[in-house]
DNA sequence: TCTCGTTCTTGGACAGCGTTACATGATCTC
DNA sequence: GAGATCATGTAACGCTGTCCAAGAACGAGA
């Protein structure tokens, strides 16, 4: 009855609809009107089923075409493609980054990364370092993304670096402020990975620092 | 007898030592040699025991003295010292990223950096935004390296990336060899942070893209 | 010294989690 | 129809965070 796909869609759909944190071994039983024991027989572990989830919503992650008419823009675009796509999915790229399974769920993307790289003649260590600088810059911004709008007001940045105790400050007023609202963190992002695309590849490909 | 800061060192203690996951009530309050129920009289939740062995470790990463010639240069160091303090603590980091709380950690680092953005001529919004793209960037490499020593060996980028099925591959052997094997993650960040850095305060101040 | 009130600590419970041993039912094969 | 394989259910174990009600320690006022 219950086949191992429809429990991982069903367990798909679970995360995206009420959170990461509902993925429980008896929630998804009783969402699919059937026993725990069910789940581990079809799927395995919860890391085996999370790790699955991850996995099929990955290859789903994939299905959209890379935009841009240099190699370089290419590159640029599947950056953005995994941050948008990543942000639009928050609550399966939150499971994956409490699992530890980041890689597992831009795996597609970041081999289109790959081909766009070479493409862009970065090939070799060159390439693999260049993805291992976008994605670590791409991941960091998710995260910083992601907990904005699930940390509790006391631990957000704006609060934490706001109240200082008002006597060390040799900080001018209006950085002080400035840092007590959020960012447009899409703005940043963006800016931030030109910066580093340009670093590995520039318009001007002698300029190259990974050649 | 079970003050608060004595529990705090404790558990800051059990951190360091035995991961972020033996951090539990229980075993706490036998490490304490008392009741559980003392810790959350003394401390309160679980979530409020976190956040302040976060904020003690935070207030101690912060000790270490800023390195640099030019007002840029500490500017790289801070970022620097936030990675190395946090991959020397990486317990602790974890612990605070899996609490969401790694801006309460770095607290100090940031607002020690916000300074020396000050002192470079970033300031106001320029100097939240550079401090956003700064910090993203480093918590995006230090969530790397942390995952690599701890996920298991599925779910690592080396794994996942050069387990494809071998056919739809017009992907360089070169770089499909590379991408197996692991990067030399220190090196890709200090390239990465300096790129980052660069667009924010650049040598000649005049191409500074935030002014 | 006795007692009162606050501060501190405790034991024991509750619900939830992942996981498993075991028993049961269903289905297919010979 | 008998037996093997597949699929599911029942019930428990140990772990987690959390809370309640009851008791112990202690300082101060009568």
């Amino acid at each position: 009855m219950a086949t191992g796909d429809e429990i991982l869609d069903r367990a798909l759909a679970l995360v995206e609809a009420e959170g990461a944190e509902a993925l429980t071994m008896r929630r998804l039983a009783g969402e699919l009107g059937v026993a725990t024991t069910t789940i581990y027989w079809h799927v395995g572990n919860r890391d085996d089923l999370v790790t699955a989830v991850v996995r099929r919503h990955g290859e789903q992650m994939a299905r959209t075409p890379v935009n841009g008419d240099t190699a370089r823009d290419r590159v640029l675009d599947v950056a953005r493609l995994i941050w948008r796509t990543s942000l639009e999915h928050r609550e399966v790229t939150r499971l994956a980054a409490s699992h530890g399974a980041s890689a597992l769920q831009a795996r597609e993307l970041e081999l289109a990364m790959a081909r766009e790289l070479q493409a862009a003649g970065v090939v070799g260590t060159a390439a693999r370092d260049a993805m291992r600088a976008i994605t670590a810059c791409v991941g960091g911004f998710l995260v910083a993304a992601l907990r904005t709008d699930q940390a509790p007001e006391a631990l957000r940045r704006t609060t934490v670096l706001a109240d200082h105790d008002a006597d060390d400050e040799d900080l001018n007023p209006a950085t002080r402020e400035a840092l007590a609202e959020p960012a447009d963190l899409p703005a940043v992002f963006e800016s931030t990975l030109r910066a580093v695309v340009d670093s590995i590849v520039p318009a001007d490909l002698s300029a190259n620092a990974y050649l």
